[in-house]
DNA sequence: GAGTGGTCTAGACCACTGG
DNA sequence: CAGTGGTCTAGACCACTCC
């Protein structure tokens, strides 16, 4: 069976892939930039884009604005059931979390937000906006609606906290438990893209949860953009045993 | 604040976006060709490919081969710790499931799936390859290594059957149990793509999962790609549990 | 065969970054 | 400022489906 040629993109892809996975791009690296990839490879700069989207696509690199092509850092492991903190998961997992506020104001919940709260029309919700990263890149931007009633005053505590979740224990003897968590892969509009360094229409996952106290009333209502290669859910049904498959990066096999 | 100009591509995307969740374009219904919106719109075939390939990637559209681009159908909603069967959480929903088989073969077991499967290297396993069709549209492909052990002869009765957990319990009295589940965005490879009649590259779901038994013995070690606008996760957490911080074991520990 | 998407080259301008 | 990605137009050929 004749090897099928492969086509221009889809050379450059498979040997970016290759220097990429056998580490001959650091991690977190920069990328030669696209019009020095299309001189070396022959192939005219559009073309270059097509294989970069590609792997872009795979999670492989990601892109800062105008800025280049990175190779992308091990995606942050996140367990709807069982993780409540982006903070302390992403310390569990050695990683540095960080937070940028960018709103943090009282307002009256949205139709969405009161429903799924189960809160009246117009009840007071504090709604608090923040960029999330990790080792300083930005990997997610985040939208809280949360009780007013439940937390006085969080508008003004917010601003320099990293951890809501510590904060909501810690200020107001609210022990967080995530109620339901939902994930569907969807597209950066341009405030996301914004906030994350990225380019509108870029693919990303919009994760939506409702958390709950400890008496089960609903806390908080929370809307996330993930950049699509930062994240990989993990959900444990039950008791443990040991396995050791699924590395990072096993993009093996593809064909 | 002056209106922002859309660009070209932005623009049309607007203006599709709009017409889609209008419903003035039929669910599961065919667009205009690429042509003729270049011709309708002003604007360069390359641009609108650039503006059908945004809303592929928000899940709103879909492209069949050389086909044409179609409205996406409904999102399945998957919940990983509560679902066991396709099949039967689609009837559920109201779908129309379907399954086409590629290959049920018995080999020995890959290095990842014998670990996964806490299995010895060389374990005669059973490979079945399959994709899945809600409504007659190709919405993953699957691959399922089963210790033969557990399933004597289960190449031979996969054909002509749809629901391998069916299978699984009325022909050897296995009850299925997902232990974990593990889902992240991945591009397409060739292989996948045809038979999801996509492209290569197109945005995708890879999904894997090891299932057990009723005693918590490892059966099937299952990859799944999927159409990305044709899944959403939904993690429901249970209800008031006491503290079981002791005995849960962290994410983290994957690694 | 007509029509569709898939891909490629060529050349250009713009917006933003700080390599 | 030079350099980077973001975007656009123009025109062309190919592979596949069956509109």
């Amino acid at each position: 069976m004749g090897e099928t040629e492969l086509l221009p993109a889809a050379r450059l892809r498979a040997v970016m892939e290759g220097d990429i996975l056998a580490g001959r791009v650091a991690l977190g690296g920069r990328l030669p930039s696209e019009r020095v990839l299309s001189d070396q490879y022959g192939m005219h700069r559009i073309t270059v884009q097509k294989a970069l989207g590609q792997l872009e696509a795979e999670g492989l690199i990601y892109r800062q604005d105008r800025s280049g092509w990175f190779v992308s850092p091990p995606r942050f492991l996140y367990d709807p059931a069982a993780d409540v903190s982006f903070t302390d998961s992403a310390v569990r997992q050695g990683r540095k979390p960080g937070s940028i506020l960018l709103l943090a104001e009282e307002t009256v919940a949205s139709e969405t937000a009161a429903a799924t709260l189960v809160l009246p029309h117009g009840t007071p919700i504090t709604c608090i906006r923040r960029v999330r990263t990790l080792e300083a890149r930005p990997v997610f931007v985040e939208e809280s609606h949360v009780n007013s009633a439940r937390c006085p005053g969080l508008a003004q505590h917010a601003s320099g906290v990293v951890s809501l979740a510590a904060l909501y224990r810690d200020h107001f003897g609210i022990a967080l438990r995530r109620r339901w968590v939902r994930m569907r892969p969807a597209a950066l509009g341009r405030t996301e893209a914004t906030h994350l360094r990225s380019a509108p229409g870029a693919p990303g996952l919009l994760l939506t949860r409702l958390s709950c106290d400890a008496h089960d009333r609903p806390v908080s209502y929370d809307r996330e953009y993930w950049r699509h290669d930062a994240l990989e859910i993990t959900v444990r049904v039950d008791a443990p045993a040991p396995n050791k498959a699924g590395r990072h990066r096993d993009v093996t096999e593809l064909d």
